[in-house]
DNA sequence: GCAGAAAAAGACCGATTGGTTTATTTTTGA
DNA sequence: TCAAAAATAAACCAATCGGTCTTTTTCTGC
């Protein structure tokens, strides 16, 4: 790995807890210059390579940022549901990931898809279109578990796979929400037993 | 109505959907300035009276405006519960009102809850407190209608009023959420519907 | 080991930040 | 009506904003 891919990697690390924590107007290029401890020409010289876009090297960094976190996320849930056969089992390693993880997430600040969400919808078009295209990805894996396990008779028949994916997703989104503001998990557990309720409710059973 | 009040409530108003919209670090004094056709003398003047405390003026309107923000959602959201008589049918009416506005919101930028939780959750106590509190109140009024309704023999008697009250919030800030960051209602009214079936299964039938 | 290239430092830029202060205008109440 | 009080305008402030540019340092491949 050269050097300077291990300096970007820095920087989006850094950076990436700054922006999930602050969002993206409240954090500044000074708070990424003292987490990194790069200054200014550091910054810019590893991100201004490719100056063909219009977009300043801040916004380059929070889209590169937010793709770090959920990636970084996304790796951590699979590591724990790619162990387990049932899909039904599966689905609910992921709520148990969040109770566990929600006050002390792989990325500072909790999910980003949750924080990005909210500031990028009327303010930032590139980045909400990250968020999008984040949450599509998780909808439709999701999708894909519960297909799966009808397939194998592990899920009712009727279940809608989408429509589930998609109250799975709200669910834990709302959850995660009452978690945080309140900073801590008894909220977060009543809709966690509601979803893994509904877990259990969908389950086929010869 | 004194001059002054008028000119700190139009101050208060812009605020709030500029906050809501753009966030407290994403929106500026001069932004203020610029919806209230004031200059800074005009809003300093208004919020600068009770020059006792720390905190800035723009934090101090931040504060003002989101409790504006909840308290316009909340006047509009029980002039529509009011006239029902029936519990479940008063909560249905509330993930009507949803349906109905989160793209039409009362305040530009959608649910102040939602909006402002995210941000102030790391980075601003005092308007987390704020957050926490308006919370707390909707929280307390459904758990109250759920239980009137357990009483006139509405609604179930097993029906936890406590966490059915987290559910409904929890659920409908989820799926707002997903309306606000997909800019439609499909993902909304997957999670609506869900509500409202759960609605009707704590409904009491004779 | 050394020359060319890449990376980083740091001075510098104009614009904007939240806030204060003073001067002027507008309300207000007797 | 008219003077005192309140409200507003506008100049001004130091600090910070994101970003550029030149110089120095550090890598890198031969």
């Amino acid at each position: 790995m050269k050097k300077s891919d291990q300096t970007r990697l820095l920087i989006i690390e850094k950076a990436a807890a700054l922006f999930n924590k602050q969002g993206f107007a409240g954090t500044s290029m000074q708070d990424i210059m003292d987490a990194t401890g790069l200054t200014k020409g550091g910054i810019y010289g590893n991100f201004k390579r490719d100056a063909k876009d219009k977009k300043g090297v801040k916004d380059e960094i929070a889209v590169a940022a937010f793709a770090h976190s959920v990636e970084r996320v996304g790796l951590e849930i699979r590591q724990r549901t790619k162990v387990i056969d049932n899909s039904i089992d599966k689905l609910k390693a992921v709520v148990y990931f969040y109770k566990e993880r929600i006050l002390n997430p792989p990325i500072e600040g909790g999910c980003p898809i949750l924080n990005t969400s909210i500031e990028a919808d009327d303010n930032h078009p590139m980045l909400r279109q990250e968020v999008l295209q984040a949450i599509e990805f998780w909808h439709h894996g999701i999708a894909s578990t519960i297909r799966k396990g009808i397939e194998r008779s592990e899920i009712k028949e009727g279940t809608d796979p989408e429509d589930f994916a998609t109250v799975f997703i709200g669910t834990l989104e709302g959850g995660i929400l009452l978690a945080r503001i309140y900073k801590n998990l008894d909220r977060f557990n009543v809709m966690a037993t509601q979803l893994l309720a509904m877990l259990e409710d969908i389950r086929f059973r010869k």
